[in-house]
DNA sequence: CATGGATAGTTGTATGATAACTCACATGTT
DNA sequence: AACATGTGAGTTATCATACAACTATCCATG
């Protein structure tokens, strides 16, 4: 047939845009525009909503949204806060990345291998009496929960993170969260198959060259741990840790 | 006064997790295990709500949430759906929005010299024909470009991509996506501060150390890199190099 | 067989109410 | 005056319910 109406593509679909996202659209160009610099408080939910002409319930949506991806933080009974704009904010990127993919633990723990150490030097330098104070507050966690393995392997990691977080660095922050995130799956089989022998040795080591200050000796220790947590996992056969999925 | 109470720090701040975030934390979980591979369905809201005992709202905002990161795909009418993890980052919408402030393009500089020189050291164990080959082709690349700006820049931050991806661990080269994401806007502006000299002698003997298959020279070397760009860019004053937003 | 429409299931938005929390101010006690 | 305590306003978090908007499927009708 000639002329059909399917020859030409003259009609275009028309705009159907959910509130919630107008409004987070609205929001983003205001943060990112630099109208509403790092540390505004925003107006309140109600405000936002009456100003808007939608419901709370849109306002929040977004609110959340822009929260989850570290451009806002809402602090519960005070209000909703414009976080500082900085490099990590991307890294969030990353997240999805790491855990849609099946990484593999060994890709991870050499990663550790050649991070931590280093994080650890920087940390020497710049970790403050409460980051100390942490530290020794998570190494005794792990001493009391010598049985427990599930608390013991998340206090292990809570401990490279609160090293990471000693740098001030906001990237090395940033990436050791996630990988505790994603190492949290499998740290459980990890403990279990390796003890926790090695682990609190090294630990309560590291955090003794910290608390001296003496970074090539951390070095040497994190270098260590980490090397020997490779070795034996490899030892042990490390298939059957990872392999709850 | 003796015996008093705030000696000992006893007591420990009670738990308060909010319900939605126990919520997100829980699809995590499911998600990042593999128990939802990607492009499962996922059970209503309305059933998601009575499954977890919480109102809907709890539900979607743990849902939005999840979906703002890009690990879910919420489809209206349809279903809430795992995301199929699709290479290019998503977040990409917030990139060329954002200058980098000095601090922190020296966060992202520190963190390069700790995760460079680990790096290239896996990359002269495992670099393939075809990585050394593609070095080259960026090396000679930056040799042609040397009067503009713009290229040599975006040439310098896919030599150090390249060799990451070298290392064949999807960490090393998934975190230098995102660097070289971060920097991309802030680089020509570096080049343009400490020109292209430092740049060219260290890439080709970084270069020449990968095809040697040098691993304790290259570590050296690129360790004097990333160092020399810091220290040069302290002198400088980097408030300039951010600027184009 | 093709068209169109009814239908059930799902996500999106609106409304109103209540709980939980924070801050600042007022109040009372020493 | 100094400090502890209570009180209230403002804000976010959660809940319950209803309805709107959208999608896919099935089914009757021509």
């Amino acid at each position: 047939m000639r002329g059909n109406v399917t020859d030409g593509p003259v009609l275009k679909p028309v705009r159907k845009e959910r509130v919630s996202r107008q409004v987070f659209d609205q929001l983003k160009e205001q943060i990112v525009k630099g109208q509403w610099p790092a540390g505004t408080k925003l107006p309140s939910e109600n405000e936002l909503a009456k100003q808007l002409n939608v419901s709370r319930v849109s306002v929040r949506s977004a609110l959340q949204m822009l929260a989850a991806l570290g451009l806002l933080e809402t602090r519960h009974g005070e209000g909703t806060y414009v976080r500082e704009l900085s490099g990590d904010l991307y890294l969030n990127a990353l997240f999805p990345l790491l855990a849609l993919s099946k990484t593999n633990i060994f890709d991870v723990l050499e990663y550790r291998r050649v991070m931590d150490p280093g994080a650890v030097v920087l940390a020497t330098e710049r970790a403050e009496a409460e980051d100390l104070a942490e530290l020794e507050r998570i190494y005794h966690r792990m001493e009391v929960d010598k049985e427990n393995y599930k608390a013991f392997a998340h206090a292990d990691l809570e401990f490279h993170l609160c090293i990471a977080k000693a740098t001030k660095n906001p990237i090395f922050i940033k990436v050791n969260t996630i990988i505790r995130d994603i190492l949290n799956a499998s740290m459980e089989g990890i403990v279990r198959a390796l003890g926790i022998r090695d682990g609190l040795h090294y630990h309560r080591q590291i955090l003794q060259a910290l608390q001296d200050r003496d970074p090539s000796r951390a070095e040497r220790l994190m270098r260590e741990h980490v090397d020997r947590t490779i070795q034996r996992l490899r030892e042990e056969g490390g298939e059957k840790v990872g392999g709850e999925a």
